[in-house]
DNA sequence: CTCCTCATATGATCGGAGTGACATGCGTCA
DNA sequence: TGACGCATGTCACTCCGATCATATGAGGAG
């Protein structure tokens, strides 16, 4: 069974059978960039597991401004809290890059909860980190200002998806500076200042949908 | 067993005989308004169910600002994080009034969770929906200005804690404007001035640590 | 009862960041 | 390969809300 899939908390618990198993009863999905799986209000009690690609959580306030609540990228989880807590989907998920999906509903996971504790206490823990993980993204739109939390963001996406090469660390986060203004809750314009501002220090070095971190350390004092 | 507890998620699932075996092993914790249950970066494994009383749970900047995170009430759960997620506490709790909680530490809660499939499905909703209304306050920090904060703020506190009297919604929240500040990310100054308006409009009434709410319509359209 | 301290109230000032308006760059699709 | 459209880069302008300053009020300790 496909590697990524085994770090998802869904199979933590299980032997490779079990797992084997569990993801035999679970359907794929495939989406394009800018296709969305579900949309805020929805009904659904559906979750899913990144297999390739990434996924944006976002929402629209009432005049049509947007905010991301967090890019999920492979074996990370979707959806839960509609399975968990049954009512409709308080966020939208979108594509970010061509996606590949797993999805379970409801049905299908509850014998696996009754029969196997330890993946409720998985799934317990999963989202008991993500719920610290909000928190702590809570605490920065509150205490730092626009550049630090751009920064914070950078350093996030890059613990999560970049990849060591000559000139620092390659992040690929794909999203536009839009998108990241939505994820720290600031205007783009903003955001591109903040960009430039690190860029023209030599912290970082700008790309399409990417940005090649080359002083971690100062970004890291600068996003406290 | 009391009522109050009998309404807690960990006691969802059991009937009364396991609910009094559950709560017989838990120990009983007395603090005066003021004192903290724990502090941020202790280390702990205990989960909380508040009795009697209100917590804050509450989290300090490098430069010593304040951020809470929520209020807690009768039958809500503290501390399940650390419990879930093994890690040092990544806030503190706080008692905003003579509180009376029941603590819980892993060793003892683990068998109920392994032999009560029922209980770790009652965890995991409490905890998505705890997620979920974190996500909400989350987009109000972006999208509402400060009196709408404070307006959603004071709404939700009505929700939970509010009493129907002759003038209107009496709400003893038992938070200084200080602390309100905190819950809604502003200072103290903004928060007042904004408590201020909404009585000027009639639409709530000021005491000492507590509202009446006279024109809920008002305020939840300005929360809005 | 009387301080003293903490909470509340309110104004003046300043700055970060949103808004709006453009210019430029670049990828993609006829 | 040319052109359109989306993404990026940069203004000037405005304003919300933080900060600073000060006054009043109310509850607790002695």
């Amino acid at each position: 069974m496909d590697d990524v899939l085994r770090r998802a908390a869904l199979f933590a618990a299980l032997d490779d059978e079990q797992a084997g198993e569990l993801r035999a009863s679970m359907t794929e999905v495939t989406l394009a960039r800018g296709e969305s799986l579900f949309h805020e209000g929805d009904p659904g009690d559906r979750l899913y597991v990144v297999a390739e690609g990434k996924v944006k959580l976002h929402r629209a306030s009432p005049d049509g401004r947007e905010n991301m609540l967090a890019v999920l990228g492979p074996s990370e989880m979707i959806g839960e809290l509609s399975l968990f807590d049954p009512g409709p989907r308080t966020a939208t998920a979108t594509a970010l890059t061509e996606v590949k999906l797993l999805g379970l509903g409801h049905g299908d996971l509850q014998p696996w909860l009754h029969a196997r504790p330890e993946v409720s206490v998985a799934l317990l823990r999963a989202i008991a980190r993500r719920l610290r993980r909000t928190n702590d993204v809570m605490s920065d739109l509150v205490f730092s200002d626009v550049p630090g939390r751009v920064a914070k963001a950078l350093l996030d996406l890059s613990r999560r998806f970049g990849v060591q090469s000559e000139e620092g660390i390659h992040v690929a986060h794909d999203l536009t500076q839009e998108e990241l203004a939505q994820l720290v809750g600031a205007s783009r314009e903003t955001v591109n200042k903040a960009l430039a501002d690190f860029a023209g220090r030599g912290w970082l070095k700008l790309e399409a949908r990417a940005v090649v971190l080359m002083d971690v350390e100062r970004l890291s004092r600068r996003s406290r």
